[in-house]
RNA sequence: GGGGGUGUGGCGGAACUGGCAGACGCGCUAGAUUUAGGAUCUAGUGUCCUUUGGACGUGCAGGUUCAAUUCCUGUCACCCCCA
C-alpha cells in the first residue's frame, strides 16, 4: 500500500496511514503531548490498563483492545479539561524469562529488558497516549526496592481484630505470661501475630520445576507451563504467608464502595466464602465421663481453644446435629494419634500416608471415591448423648474449619456418599418442605437419599418443628448455657503462600540470624530500608539443582552471609511470586521516580483512587485481591487516602480468531455429519456412536451454507451434500490452532487507527468477539472515506477537497453535527465504542453526499474522531488549518434543541400491527394524535365496518387502535 | 456438578425507561466508471407468498400487556470461570 505513491512530495492526497501516522508518533513523543502534570488541577481521571507480562511472542491483538478503551476515555476526559493520568509499564517478572535463561545460561533480565524495548515499540506503533516517562517495569531495581519495603510493612504489621485494622507490631498488646517468659518468647508472640509470617505448612512442591506453586497454581495435581505439565507433590516445607484472611470480611465488605461488575464481586465473595455456622465440641473422654464434663462446661462456658477431651467441629448446619451420626477428622489432624486403637493403627498409618501425596483438590473432587478409615474411638454427640464413631477420611481437610466434621449424611451429599460406602447410619433430621422438585419425601425419610437444602426439623428432640433457621438461631442460643457450642465464622480464603522457589523474583529483605554452629537461631532481621533493595546475586547457571532448595542458595558467600555489627546471617533465599509486583504498580505509576518513598502523600491524594480500571476477566480473583489485601495495609498504616484501589472496573471480552467452518471425514474419507461426532479424552473427535476415530478438516466458508432443511440437527451444512451437518465457531487464538493475528502485520498493511477502530467497532468491549480481516478492511474504508470527505485526493498534492469550505451550514447539517456530537459524547462516555464509531460513519455518509462542506463542521468532526482514530484526527485537523495538537482542544458541544426535527413520523398500528405512518409537528398532544391517525386515508378504510374498542397514544412515538 | 455470560439476517452487531426489529459495517446482487481492480460511485439485500400488497420473523414453549428482542415461568444450545 506504501508504494501506491510515486510523488517526490511528501505530502501524498490519499490516505496514507503509513506516512501520517509515524509522523504523528513522532510529534507526540518529541513534544511530549501527553506528560502528564505532576499534580492534577481541576477534575482529574486516573485511567490505567492492567499492565502486560512482557513475553517473547510481543503484542497479541488481544492487549490492545482494552489499552484502546482506556486510550479513548484519556483522550476525550482531556477534550474535557480534566488532567490525565494515563501510564503504561510491564509485570516483568516470572517463569517464562527464568525457563528461557535456564534453557540458554542466559541473563533474565537482558532477555526481559528485550522483550520490554519490543512491547515498548509496538505500544508506540499504536498511538496510545502514555505517559512515556512514567513508564515501569516490576524488575526495575528502583521498584524492587519499594516491593520490599512494603514487605517489610507486611512484616511490621499484625491485625487488631477488634478495630478491624493492620496496625504496627510495637503496638500488639503483649499477655503477662508471655513477657514472664522472656524476650525470646516475645519476640516469636510478635513473629507469629506479624501479616508477613514463616509456616511449615504443607505446599505444593513441583519436582520438575524446582519450585512450590500456590494451590491455585495446580490444576488436577499439576502445574502446568506453557503447554507442559508438571506433577506436584504434597511436602512441609518453611514458606512465607501473608495473612490475607486477617482481612477477610473487609475484603468482602469493602466491595460495596466500588463500581465493579456484580459477576466480579461475587466471584470475590466466593473465592472469600464467608460462612457463618457454628462449633461444636464432642467429648471424646470416658463415657463414664459425659455428665461430668457437660457439667463443667456448663460453668466454664465454651473454651477459646480446643480442650483435650474433646473434638471441635465446624459446620454451618448445626441444626443437623440430631442427625450426626459419625465423625471425620482429616488425616493430618493433630488427634489422629490419641484417638487412634491400637488394633485400628497400621490401617490408619496407611491411610495417612496414602493421603500425604494427593491433592487438595483430588481430595475434594465428586468424581473419586470418598475414602476412610475408622479410628477405633467414639465421640459423644452433646445433644442427644449418642456415642458415635470417629473416622479418618480425605474429604475433610486439615486447612478448613477446625479440620474435623460432624458428619450427618441424610443432609450432605459427601457425608451420604461415605456412609453409603461403609455402610455406617443415617438419620433424617430434616423433613424437606413440600413441592421441591425431584426430591422424594418418603426416600428422605427413609434414608435412602440425601437432602442438603432447608426445611422442618424431625428426630430432633425438643427441636421438632422449627424451620432450619429458627433451628440454627436457638441451637446456638442454648450452646451459651451448655458450653458444648458457639456461633462462628469460617472462610473459604486461605493465607496466602507467598514464597517460591525461584531466581526470577524479588528477594526477601529479610536476614535469619545464625549462631556459631551456623544453624539458624530463630531470630529474623529485616534488612534496615536504606539499604534497600536487596538485589540478586550474580550466578554462574539458573539451572534448578532439583534439592528443595531455592537456586538463590547457589549464590556466593559473600551475598549469601552477611555479618553486621558482628552477628553472622544468612538472607533469605526465596523470591517472591509474580503477584508481588503487580500489586502496587498503580501507586508507583502516581510518583515513578520518587526515591524517598514509594509514593508522595499528597501526591497519592491528588490521583487516588484508580478511576478506570481495564483488563481481562482472567484476574478477577487473584489479582484483584491481592492487590486490594496490600492496598488496605498500607491505608492501614496510614501511607494511603483510600480503602479500595479501583474504583471502576470493566473486564475487556476475549478476542477469538476468525470463525472457522470444521467437517469431519471417516477413515474411508466419506464425510461424517457432525451432530454425530464427540471428542474422546484427547479432545480428538470420534464417532459418538462406537468411538471410530475421525479427522477434523477445515473448510472455506464457500464449501459450507446455512441448512435449510427443516430437520436438519446441524446449523450449517456442506453445500455439496446437505445431509451433512458441519461445525462453525471461532476458537480462542493459539499457536498451535495457526489463527494469532500479529497486531503488526495489521498496522503495516491497514494502520494503527484501522486497527484501534476495528477493535472497537467489533462489538460491545466487555463481550468475546471473533475476529475478521474483512472487518477490518470495512473500518478502514470508513477511514478512507473521511480522509476524501475533507481531502481532495486526485489533486497533486494534499489539498481540501473543492466542496470544503467557508460555507454557510444548512439546518440538516447543522442537525447532523449536534446529532453526533451528542450520540459520540454519550457513547464514549458508556465505553460503547461500536456504537460511537456507527454515528461518525452515519456523519461521514451524509456529509460525503452534501456539496458544500462547512470547514467549521468539518473541524468539529476531526475532533470526534481523534480519541477514537487519533493520527487521522490530528492530520485532518491540520489540514483544516488548525495549528496546534488538538489533543487538548474543547470537545464539541452540542445544542439539544438542533439535535431535533420540527416534526415526526409517527407509526400508527391497528392491534399492534403496523398500518400506516403520519408526520405530525413535534409535540402533538394525544387527542390530536388520534384524530390525524384515524384521518389517515388508510386507516380510515382500514377501519371501516369496525368498532373502536381501544385508543392508545404515545405523543412522538406511536399510535396503537384496537378495534373488530 | 456449581457459578457467570450469550443466543437477533449469510456474518459482526444496533434498538432510549416495554412503543416502527435489523442502525452501522462486512458479505452478496445489479448497474455506472475504469486499460485494469482486492479501487470508487449508485441502487438493492430478514424469510416466505402470485403481485399492488400481505403473512411470518429476535434459540424453543408458554404467560403478562393495547403493544415484548426488552418483563415473568419453563426449556434447549453454546462460551467462560470454578470444582
Amino acid at each position: 500500500m506504501a508504494t501506491r505513491f510515486t510523488h517526490k512530495d511528501t505530502a501524498v492526497p490519499k490516505y496514507n496511514p503509513a506516512e501520517i501516522e509515524p509522523r504523528w508518533q513522532r510529534y507526540w513523543d518529541e513534544n511530549k503531548t501527553f506528560a502528564t502534570d505532576v499534580k492534577a488541577t481541576g477534575p482529574k481521571l486516573y485511567a490505567l490498563d492492567m499492565f502486560p507480562y512482557p513475553s517473547g511472542e510481543g503484542l497479541h491483538v488481544g492487549h490492545p483492545e482494552g489499552y484502546t478503551a482506556t486510550d479513548i476515555v484519556s483522550r476525550h476526559a482531556r477534550m474535557n479539561g480534566k488532567t490525565v493520568l494515563h501510564p503504561m509499564g510491564f509485570d516483568a517478572f516470572g517463569l517464562p524469562a527464568e525457563e528461557h535463561a535456564i534453557k540458554h545460561n542466559a541473563s533474565p533480565r537482558e532477555f526481559t529488558e528485550k522483550n520490554i524495548k519490543t512491547f515498548v515499540r509496538q505500544l508506540k506503533d499504536l498511538g496510545f497516549s502514555y505517559d512515556w516517562d512514567r513508564q515501569v517495569s516490576t524488575t526495575d531495581l528502583d521498584y524492587v526496592k519499594w516491593t520490599q519495603w512494603i514487605f517489610l510493612v507486611l512484616f511490621d504489621t499484625w491485625f487488631d481484630v477488634e478495630q478491624q485494622k493492620g496496625r504496627p507490631i510495637s503496638e500488639l498488646p503483649i499477655p503477662a505470661e508471655v513477657t514472664a517468659e522472656g524476650e525470646d518468647a516475645v519476640r516469636e508472640y510478635k513473629d507469629e501475630h506479624r501479616l508477613a509470617y514463616e509456616s511449615h505448612a504443607p505446599v505444593n512442591w513441583c519436582p520438575g520445576l524446582g519450585t512450590v506453586m500456590a494451590n491455585e497454581e495446580v490444576t488436577d495435581g499439576f502445574a502446568e507451563v506453557g503447554s507442559i505439565r508438571h506433577p506436584v507433590q504434597r511436602v512441609p516445607m518453611r514458606q512465607w504467608m501473608l495473612r490475607i484472611t486477617a482481612y477477610g470480611d473487609r475484603l468482602e465488605n469493602e466491595l460495596s464502595e466500588v463500581n465493579w461488575p456484580e459477576g466480579i464481586k461475587k466471584l470475590q465473595r466466593d473465592w472469600i466464602g464467608r460462612s457463618v455456622g457454628a462449633e461444636v465440641d464432642f467429648f471424646i473422654g470416658e463415657a463414664d465421663a459425659v455428665d461430668a464434663w457437660k457439667a463443667g462446661r456448663v460453668k466454664t462456658g465454651f473454651p477459646k481453644s480446643q480442650a483435650e477431651d474433646t473434638l471441635r467441629v465446624y459446620t454451618t448446619r448445626p441444626d443437623t446435629l440430631y442427625g450426626a451420626t459419625y465423625m471425620v477428622i482429616a488425616p493430618e489432624h493433630a488427634a489422629v494419634e490419641a484417638l487412634t486403637t491400637a488394633d485400628q493403627a497400621a490401617l490408619v498409618k496407611k491411610y495417612r500416608d496414602d493421603a500425604a501425596i494427593k491433592s487438595d483438590r483430588d481430595r475434594q473432587d465428586d468424581r473419586t471415591k470418598k475414602t476412610g478409615v475408622f479410628t477405633g474411638s467414639y465421640a459423644i454427640n452433646p445433644v442427644n448423648g449418642k456415642p458415635v464413631p470417629i473416622w479418618i477420611a480425605d474429604y475433610v481437610l486439615a486447612t478448613y474449619g477446625t479440620g474435623a466434621i460432624m458428619a450427618v449424611p441424610a443432609h450432605d451429599k459427601r457425608d451420604f456418599e461415605f456412609a453409603k460406602t461403609y455402610d455406617l447410619e443415617i438419620t433424617p433430621v430434616v423433613q424437606p418442605p413440600e413441592g421441591v422438585r425431584d426430591v422424594d419425601l418418603a426416600k428422605v425419610a427413609a434414608g435412602d437419599v440425601c437432602f442438603a437444602g432447608v426445611g422442618t426439623a424431625i428426630n430432633s428432640g425438643d427441636f421438632n418443628g422449627l424451620t432450619t433457621d429458627e433451628f440454627k438461631q436457638q441451637i446456638i442460643a442454648k450452646f451459651a448455657e451448655s458450653g458444648c457450642g458457639s456461633a462462628a465464622v469460617n472462610y473459604k480464603l486461605r493465607d496466602w503462600l507467598f514464597s517460591r522457589q525461584r531466581f526470577w523474583g524479588e528477594p526477601f529483605p529479610i536476614l535469619h540470624e545464625l549462631d556459631e554452629a551456623g544453624n539458624r537461631t530463630g531470630r529474623l532481621r529485616p534488612v534496615a530500608a536504606e539499604d534497600l533493595p536487596v538485589k540478586l546475586p550474580e550466578l554462574e547457571d539458573f539451572k534448578p539443582h532439583g534439592r528443595m532448595e531455592p537456586p538463590l542458595e547457589k549464590a556466593d558467600d559473600d551475598w549469601l552471609y552477611p555479618v553486621i555489627d558482628g552477628v553472622k546471617y544468612k538472607r533469605e533465599t526465596n523470591t517472591m511470586p509474580q503477584w508481588a509486583g503487580s500489586c502496587w504498580y498503580y501507586l508507583r505509576f502516581i510518583d515513578p521516580n520518587n526515591d524517598q518513598a514509594f509514593i508522595d502523600p499528597e501526591l497519592e491524594k491528588a490521583w487516588m483512587p484508580v478511576d478506570l480500571y481495564i483488563g481481562g476477566a482472567e484476574h478477577a480473583v487473584l489479582h484483584l485481591l491481592y492487590a486490594r489485601f496490600w492496598h488496605k495495609v498500607l491505608f492501614d498504616r496510614g501511607y494511603l487516602s483510600t480503602v479500595e484501589p479501583f474504583n471502576r472496573l470493566v473486564n475487556q471480552g476475549m478476542i477469538l480468531g476468525d470463525v472457522e467452518f470444521t467437517g469431519y471425514r471417516g477413515p474411508d474419507e466419506q464425510w461424517v455429519s457432525s451432530d454425530l461426532v464427540a471428542e474422546n479424552d484427547e479432545k480428538k473427535p470420534i464417532l459418538e456412536s462406537d468411538g471410530t476415530l475421525l479427522h477434523a478438516v477445515k473448510l472455506d466458508p464457500e464449501q459450507a451454507e446455512k441448512a435449510t432443511a427443516k430437520n436438519s440437527k446441524t446449523e450449517f451444512v456442506l453445500k455439496s451434500d446437505p445431509s451433512i451437518g458441519v461445525a462453525s465457531r471461532a476458537y480462542k487464538m493459539s499457536k498451535s490452532r495457526g489463527n494469532v493475528v500479529n497486531p503488526d502485520v495489521i498496522v503495516a498493511e491497514y494502520g494503527a487507527d484501522a486497527l484501534r477502530l476495528y477493535e472497537m467497532f467489533m462489538g460491545p468491549l466487555e463481550q468475546s468477539k471473533p475476529w475478521s480481516m474483512s472487518g477490518v478492511n470495512g473500518v478502514r474504508g470508513f477511514l478512507d472515506r473521511a480522509w476524501r470527505m475533507i481531502v481532495d485526493q486526485d489533486a497533486d498534492e494534499t489539498v481540501l477537497n473543492s466542496a470544503v469550505g467557508d460555507h454557510e451550514a444548512t439546518d440538516k447539517q447543522t442537525q447532523t453535527l449536534h446529532r453526533t456530537i451528542k450520540a459520540v459524547s454519550s457513547d464514549i462516555e458508556n465505553l460503547q465504542f461500536n456504537t460511537a464509531i456507527s454515528r461518525l460513519m452515519e456523519f461521514v455518509n451524509f456529509f460525503t453526499k452534501e456539496d458544500k462542506r462547512p470547514t467549521s463542521i468539518m473541524s468539529q468532526f476531526a475532533l470526534l474522531l481523534s480519541p477514537l482514530a487519533p493520527h487521522l484526527g490530528e492530520e485532518l485537523w491540520k489540514l483544516l488549518g488548525n495549528e496546534n495538537t488538538l489533543a487538548y482542544e474543547a470537545w464539541p458541544e452540542y445544542d439539544e434543541s438542533l439535535t431535533v426535527d420540527a416534526s415526526v413520523e409517527i407509526p400508527v398500528q391497528i392491534m399492534g400491527k403496523l398500518r400506516s405512518k403520519i408526520v405530525v409537528p413535534r409535540g402533538t398532544g394525544k387527542d390530536d394524535l388520534l384524530a390525524l391517525a384515524k384521518a389517515d386515508p388508510k386507516i380510515a378504510e382500514l377501519l371501516e365496518g369496525k368498532t373502536i374498542m381501544k385508543e392508545i397514544a404515545v405523543p412522538d412515538r406511536m399510535v396503537n387502535l384496537v378495534a373488530k
